[in-house]
DNA sequence: TTGAAAGCGCTAACAC
DNA sequence: GTGTTAGCGCTTTCAA
């Protein structure tokens, strides 16, 4: 037994497809009478709308499309949650796309949730040269965590945090905390949150006065992939605590930091950008810069809802959320390490 | 300018869109003259078919529904990326939806999805006394994590693992270990993880020979809601250790843990029923029951895939994946504790 | 208050 | 190798 569809319905019912469709939407005025009648086809029939037919007749469908790093990675797994609990207030579905930071896989993405005539998109970027002229036509489109290229300047809505100074508070902090040398495992500059909270990291040096040492200073990427090869190095270096810029770089730390027998925080101090929930339940709990990312992606669901339903049209706007430092037990130097 | 379609293609190369659609599903004989100039057509137009269209057309969708509890729940996270890297082989999406763990959420995802004309299903119920009558009738779905009710036994494909042992197996080792009084928080027993786990904790209990004590025992749930208290409870009770069935209970008892003061594994020893990346690189680190999580998922959009496309009709088959205990620190009895 | 009919963008007989 | 045309299930003018 195929689905029933609308002319079954109407056929049971004795009135035409366009009655049934009339009591559906709730539009126009029908008669109590045949409202009841209609009902009573749909229940016996289990009829259920297609919203394939009707998205391809009204030009919607109930659809956004997300695009993120990776889904593994517990930030963008709150910032999907904040934008699913949006999504289902409106009766909306999302569907997700992980880029895992190539260029190459976004393009794909971008290429197949258009494809599925999505009604909006909410793009965390790989910061490649990805192309999105397509959508600066005024489709729906809210870019999250990272900006998109300077060439699309003020040309989307963007939700994301204050990099540069949250990074810039915890190196100061570690440096307040009595450590002197702060390692820092950079994310790639091709993002700009990478990039920006290299920055925070130099502009924390420069305001307290210490030299920047490139022996401190190591290239990762936010995946975390050498993360652990790259902590051995800062350790060899005698740093005396990291920087660590994102949460996937922070587990190849603690792999290498419990694979050289080092304890946090006397061996080495330790700052993470972006906290996670076990992070302050653990002994030694870790300092972190605590990011709202549930309401990253909430408020990215929203404003692009306004776009949706609200055809709001004003300039896009960037919204800069605050990010708070956390203090906890991975940044508080008990003794001085002997150099 | 609206999006091109597929008779704008047709016009600008002067062909009919049956040939258009012909070089776009690559489908018979299109000569190499005509395919080029199709193919530069859409290049200029910059023309991107409707999967709406053509979903109506040959019904298909190439999306397929996922629901699952919380994609908070790292376990889910792992499953739901397994999920999504089979699915990218396939050209084919997934939707997600989130039930919290609540039936009438779970009912109104199962709605959404089938408006939606998803091309499969992959459900982790509620166990709620939901309704998959309507599926029942050769509907492509997979069940995962959790079997359905008893009543649809055999009807649907489901992946999952072994519960039972892998519980008993963790609890012995706790035994093993030098544990005496040995509490558990258990999952709701609604759904089979939770009965299942529970069940595994009395068998071990019943094969080392030690009697149940009702106050070693709590009632929780997978969401993790009272397990700060109940663990509290248990250690109120004296218990020396506690079987923790599920990751997201485990950050209700590391609160607890931390508020009291205590420590693992001396004052309490832990074993957790998954086991996430980072419990191996804390300090101590955390002995876990490691489900190959991510293995669901891509099995069962495997088994999916092949129910579709292949238009498998094979009876419907359970695959159980085994799990296997992980020893690490924190159930390392050191010293007996005083009682 | 209701219905007939066109059409959203696509695919697939069928004809040439 | 290519084109004409019907129709997927729905909404929406327009007319009654």
């Amino acid at each position: 037994m195929a689905n029933a569809n609308i002319s079954d319905v109407a056929a049971l019912a004795k009135v035409s497809v366009t009655t049934v469709s009339r009591v559906l939407n709730e539009s126009a005025s029908v008669s109590h009478k045949t409202r009841v009648k209609v009902q009573e086809a749909i229940e016996t029939l289990n009829y259920k709308r297609s919203d394939l037919a009707r998205g391809l007749r009204i030009n919607e469908t109930k659809t956004i499309g997300v695009i993120i790093s990776n889904i593994l990675n517990p930030f963008f797994t709150r910032m999907v949650r904040g934008i699913e609990d949006v999504s289902q207030n409106y009766n909306y579905n999302i569907v997700l796309c992980n880029t895992d930071e190539q260029p190459e896989k976004e393009r794909k993405c971008l290429d197949m949730l258009l494809s599925k005539n999505v009604d909006g998109l909410i793009i965390a970027g790989t910061g490649g040269m990805n192309d999105y002229t397509r959508l600066e036509n005024g489709f729906p489109t809210v870019f999250v965590d990272r900006r998109p290229d300077d060439k699309y300047k003020g040309r989307f809505d963007t939700v994301l945090v204050d990099n540069i100074n949250g990074s810039a508070e915890a190196v100061e902090h570690l440096i307040d905390s009595g450590y002197k040398r702060i390692g820092v495992i950079a994310g790639s500059n091709e993002s700009t949150t990478g990039y920006e909270r290299f920055l925070g990291y130099k502009k924390a040096l420069k305001n307290r006065g210490i030299p920047e040492d490139e022996s401190l200073i190591k290239y990762g990427n936010f995946l975390g992939n050498m993360a652990d090869q790259l902590t051995k190095e800062l350790l060899e270096a005698n740093c005396d605590s990291i920087f660590v810029t994102n949460n996937m770089i922070m587990l190849g730390v603690l792999e290498a930091v419990k694979k050289l027998g080092m304890r946090i925080p006397d061996d080495v101090g330790l700052v993470v950008f972006d906290d996670v929930e076990w992070m302050q339940y653990i002994q030694p709990s870790f300092t972190a810069v605590a990011q709202p990312t549930y309401q990253i992606g909430l408020t990215a669901m929203t404003v692009l809802m306004d776009r949706i339903l609200n055809k709001n049209e004003e300039a896009p706007k960037e919204i800069v959320l605050p990010v708070s430092l956390i203090q906890r037990e991975s940044s508080r130097k008990q003794n001085q390490s002997i150099v």
